[in-house]
DNA sequence: CCCGATTGGCTGTCTATACATGTATTTATA
DNA sequence: TATAAATACATGTATAGACAGCCAATCGGG
């Protein structure tokens, strides 16, 4: 009964979404209620009832018995308990992702690195410089240092049709993350490229990620603190 | 032919977050099958199915289809802005914490606070301003609202002996948070208050609290960025 | 002894139906 | 007119039954 090779209630959802994406349901708007999504769809209400339920959880939906379903209000931020990619962070809000590579070579590792490496001072690390934009405007400066034994091909990468995230967690996945969040205030290249004013203070996550124990990127994310911020929940351990 | 208070699946769920806990089944063990569940716990497969499906989505089990339901292996998350009482951190360090109370009173809240409280706009509720110093250093500057409701006497506390936060999860344990983190520019009397200089960038952690599912206290926590950062260790989450 | 096909058990999904429960509106009543 | 009751409609939960899809173990034949 199942014709493709996602669910109905995978479809289902999409098409919400879809359309809340492409401004037929605006955040507080209400949205058809199950009976008329029953009728539209031609899938059973206890299909649409799932689909719903999880846009609800996942934080897309409210829903209040008895009255209706309606589009959350504005979600502006982007999760960073976990790691993700910046691309599909973007692209979940339905924005445009474009990626500058400014720098792509090999040099001297610093010494921070080299021993975050458990490398020789001095020894030859992968290095790229990565501009981020949400329809094209700045919003991610990516600094990032690679262990070459865990990615030897790294400097052969198209980094704008695929970030180094993607890369390299398809090719050594992480297995453990380090964090680190400071206030700074950019350097006067790093404020150009950017595009902010100056003592405009920005978030700096720090973050180094192992794979199989061992060390495989080091990289550092400079955010503008006008256009940025990292939430997350600490959900309940119990029930939902 | 329900109604318990608690709906089955959500007893199913407990039932077999209890069982984890009491260590009848370890990490790694798979669980009883659906079937074995439906006649064990007299419901239907489709209440089973979903309480397995959202302990899943929660991160306690790990399904395989055609072979069976495990207990999830380790548990993620937490470090990462744990919620921490200031005090114990500070301690932890062997240095001396002292607290100083700004502003101890009942005021009506602020539009934003209400709306998290779930109150009328101008509704009375407490607000608390404390300084908190490491060895005589302003190192967080700590401006917190409360929901009356939860904390009858919270303006009767002496928050130079027991910071708000102990006093807080001491009469409503803390059941799931909220953390915002921003790079901003304080206000001139922040500043002075924290002894930094004008454009020195600071972290801004905005925490909100709930206890039982429902909000009990909103606060905002500014570190000087020159001597202050959050850090932590994550393990990666499964996706969905 | 190895290898392929069969089979039984498990999760994944979908449906139709039923009743419970919450909310707002409308109607009836004091 | 104010208030209470009825009602319409929404979501929330529960059920039995069906089939699909995946996997491991078993069973046969070479």
């Amino acid at each position: 009964m199942n014709q493709q090779l996602v669910p109905h209630y995978q479809r289902v959802k999409r098409m919400i979404a879809d359309r809340i994406k492409a401004g037929t349901w605006n955040p507080g708007d209400r949205i058809s209620s199950e009976a008329e999504l029953v009728k539209a769809l031609g899938v059973s209400r206890m299909t649409i009832n799932r689909a719903l339920r999880e846009l609800t959880i996942e934080g897309t939906l409210t829903r209040v018995q008895g009255v209706g379903t309606f589009v959350a209000m504005a979600k502006p931020q982007a999760a960073l308990f976990e790691v993700r990619n910046i691309a599909e962070e973007i692209a979940e809000r339905g924005h445009q992702h474009r990626a500058e590579v400014l720098t792509l070579k090999a040099e001297p590792a610093p010494d921070d690195i080299a021993a975050t490496f458990g490398l020789k001072p001095g020894s030859r690390v992968f290095h790229s410089v990565l501009l981020h934009r949400e329809n094209e405007l700045p919003v991610q400066l990516e600094d990032r240092y690679v262990d070459p034994r865990h990615a030897a091909d790294y400097l052969q990468q198209d980094f704008t049709r695929q970030t180094p995230y993607v890369y390299l967690t398809a090719i050594a996945p992480i297995s453990e993350a380090e964090h680190i969040i400071e206030a700074v205030l950019p350097s006067t290249s790093e404020r150009k490229l950017l595009k902010i004013d100056a003592h405009e203070p920005c978030l700096q996550l720090t973050r180094r990620t192992w794979s199989a124990g061992k060390p495989v990127s080091h990289v550092r994310l400079i955010y503008p603190g006008s256009r940025y911020r990292l939430s997350g929940r600490i959900a309940p351990k119990r029930d939902i």
